[in-house]
DNA sequence: CCCTGATTCGC
DNA sequence: GCGAATCAGG
């Protein structure tokens, strides 16, 4: 596989985006995180927004003179509008929870963690059956965690209603760089299409 | 041990 | 330019 413009694009999107070079690698195909982070650092973009506690260990004053004198601008220039994008859809406010115990908006707003980028919502998105099949069902194992037991190893997905006593957290092993657990992972993060038509 | 990105260096 | 091997950290 070589870094044809459209891998490329890929590459620089999901690496703003916050993915990991693996997780990049995992979506390009036929390329290692080796490979990305060299592709990477060969475009020149190895600083992400957002926490530098990466691998900071020293960060050397490495002062970028920007512009040197030598083109000056008559001033007024652009305020570089930068990018601004944030799909953040409206969700939905729904009060009460799915029947199968999927929580809403304000729980979960109040709960996440900030982790990296953000869970796009479900919203009008449809979860698969099996997913939710699969939540509920991981529900009844669940650890049941408050939030002072919560670790980075544990699914921080939220259960019941935070205003009751009938209120904890899945606490179940997370995936890798996930805030959930599989099965939370599996409705919190939905592909694109969860349907599966079936046609004869 | 799992993972992360950073760097080096032969290709 | 590329990326495996290696390094360094969480």
């Amino acid at each position: 596989m070589s870094w044809t413009d459209e891998r490329v694009e890929t590459l620089k999107k999901m690496w703003s985006e916050g993915q990991s070079a693996s997780q990049i690698a995992k979506e390009l195909g036929g390329v290692t995180r080796n490979a990305v982070i060299g592709k990477v650092h060969r475009l020149g973009l190895s600083n992400r927004a957002g926490s530098g506690t990466a691998t900071p260990t020293k960060a050397p004053a490495k002062e970028k003179p920007a512009a040197p004198a030598a083109a000056t601008k008559p001033a007024v220039a652009k305020p570089a509008p930068k990018a601004m994008p944030d799909p953040v859809p409206a969700i939905k406010e729904e009060p009460e929870v799915d029947e199968n115990g999927i929580p809403i908006s304000a729980a979960r707003r109040a709960i996440i963690p900030a982790g990296q980028p953000l869970p796009p919502q479900p919203s009008a998105n449809e979860i698969s059956p099996e997913a939710l099949a699969k939540v509920s069902e991981v529900e009844k194992t669940a650890k049941r965690l408050t939030l002072m037991e919560l670790t980075e190893k544990t699914c921080k997905w939220p259960v019941g209603d935070p205003a009751t006593d009938d209120f904890w957290f899945c606490g179940l092993a997370v995936q890798q760089g996930k805030p959930y657990c599989e099965a939370h992972v599996g409705v919190a993060f939905q592909p694109m299409s969860s349907r599966r038509d079936r046609r004869r």
